[in-house]
RNA sequence: GCGGUUGUGGCGAAGUGGUUAACGCACCGGAUUGUGGUUCCGGCAUUCGUGGGUUCGAUCCCCAUCAACCGCCCCA
């Protein structure tokens, strides 16, 4: 019996690795022009650190995280999300003390949700994310937008939705919490346990019940939009005018509501308009946290960060067509004949290889024919021959692979020539 | 979490209750001696996701299991 990948992971082949790279190179070369600096953190934490940060009730705490007992009996979870662990290696390594304010952080890596698996939705998912901690101003708010759909942009995809919310201040938050509740709880019975659990704890959440969600009081539930207090009012709408300003077309959804805690005032979904996509839209989703420092213990600042799926880039760019080849050739085949020529070869192979080229040979001592058919399949520039001709001569067949001219070129100069031709 | 579809060689994909499981692509080898991308010839699944059952006999029937995918929901 074979061992199988598990369930919802996938391996990345060489030729798919390539275009990893090639969005990867392309985020962290956007956050430069930001001004966002990376910051590596553990894939695994106290199981705490979400049951705080990201929230209790949410789905994702309840339901998803994958939890497990190390050795000596801590509780530890593979991260579920990008920003609790950044906000807390902020925090314990007592980075609002940083000169850099709001400091500026990327991060790149997988994360772990148990979920039942679906193109486009993953157990172990990559993310790139940012996070900018330690400004409040609606402008970040904006900039960090603008930032991930200048990735999209970057990479050639467009025709993107951008939707954005307002959930609030803690304030406003609070108004719209009681508001749901005096909205449910007359009919609280109706519902599902869970439900009947979040009222008080988090009506929100009711709205998005799986099991409840005909109920026809979720339609007329009270929108978070209509109790947004003075500050969060002009905070949302200050965000609108920047996002205008930047030429951002962007739509409003007032049930945007995200699946974790810690969001206040701005969220935002960026999403893929592409019917052939199915069920899976969203490609980027963020937004603000006010509360989430301080609950871990740091001070009393906020932070704006978002998430961007690399594997949701990648489908994308795929299903437009937006994906480059970005496989690069070999520079140099070595075709040899002979022990003799083969063994000369390894030193000539070096040679390249120091002058900075990309080379290689055959190892299944394969034929001449064979040889350049791999060459070939390779997409090499050159081949260089070496046989017994070559051997008594000093010299090297070099072979351009697109025009078939060949040319003797002293076997000590190879490299430097080849590297001459590539100018 | 609910409903549904599918599972044959590296990939795509036929097929039938019964002796040798089509075909295409890819790959490997050959078409006189050291030269690729075209052409021609040849090779390439003791085996039909896994386990069990029915049967004289199952890849094709039944059950279970695993997985992928689609729809709903949620999300990244």
């Amino acid at each position: 019996m074979n061992i199988n990948i598990p369930r919802g992971t996938q391996d990345v082949l060489p030729e798919q690795a390539a275009h990893w790279q090639y969005v990867e190179d392309i985020a962290r070369e956007i956050s430069h022009k930001y001004n966002y600096t990376e910051i590596r953190t553990p894939i695994f934490e106290a199981t705490e650190l979400f049951q705080r940060g990201v929230g209790d009730t949410t789905d994702i705490v309840q339901k998803e995280m994958y939890t497990f007992q190390d050795r000596s009996g801590r509780l530890i979870t593979l991260r579920p999300e990008g920003t609790a662990p950044v906000v807390r290696s902020y925090v314990e390594n007592k980075l609002h003390g940083h000169p850099q304010q709001p400091l500026k952080l990327y991060y790149f890596g997988p994360m772990f949700r148990y979920e039942r698996p679906e193109s486009g939705r993953m157990r172990q998912f990559y993310q790139f994310g940012i996070e900018a901690i330690g400004s409040d101003d609606p402008a970040i708010d904006a900039e960090v937008i603008a930032m991930a759909m200048d990735i999209y942009e970057a990479c050639g995809l467009d025709r993107l939705k951008l939707v954005i919310n307002s959930l609030g201040d803690k304030e406003s938050r609070t108004a719209h919490k009681n508001a749901l509740i005096s909205h449910f709880s007359p009919r609280i019975a109706e519902f599902c346990e869970d439900c009947q659990a979040r009222l008080e704890q988090n009506p929100l959440r009711i709205l998005d019940c799986k099991v409840d969600r005909d109920h026809p009081l979720q339609e007329t539930a009270p929108a978070i939009l209509d109790y947004l207090n003075e500050d969060s009012q002009r905070y949302f709408e200050k965000v609108q005018r920047l996002l205008t300003q930047m030429e951002i077309p962007f739509v409003i959804d007032a049930n945007l509501v995200r699946g974790l805690d810690y969001y206040t005032n701005t969220s935002f979904e960026i999403m893929l308009e592409e019917p052939e996509f199915g069920a899976i839209t969203t490609l980027t989703g963020g937004g603000r946290y006010e509360g989430l420092i301080e609950d871990l213990g740091g001070p009393s600042i906020s932070g704006i960060g978002f998430g961007l799926s690399i594997e949701r880039l990648l489908m994308a760019l795929e299903a437009r067509g937006a994906l480059p080849d970005v496989n690069r050739g070999l520079d140099v085949y070595l075709v040899t004949v002979g022990d003799v020529a083969a063994e000369k070869g390894a030193g000539i192979l070096r040679e390249l290889r120091a002058e900075g080229l990309s080379a290689d040979k055959d190892y299944l001592g394969k034929k001449v024919k064979a040889q350049f058919k791999a060459a070939d399949r390779l997409r090499a520039a050159y081949t260089a021959i070496l046989g017994e001709e070559e051997l008594a001569s000093g010299m090297v067949k070099l072979r351009d692979m697109s025009s078939g001219e060949q040319e003797d070129i002293p076997m000590k100069r190879l490299a430097a020539h080849v590297r001459q031709l590539q100018k």
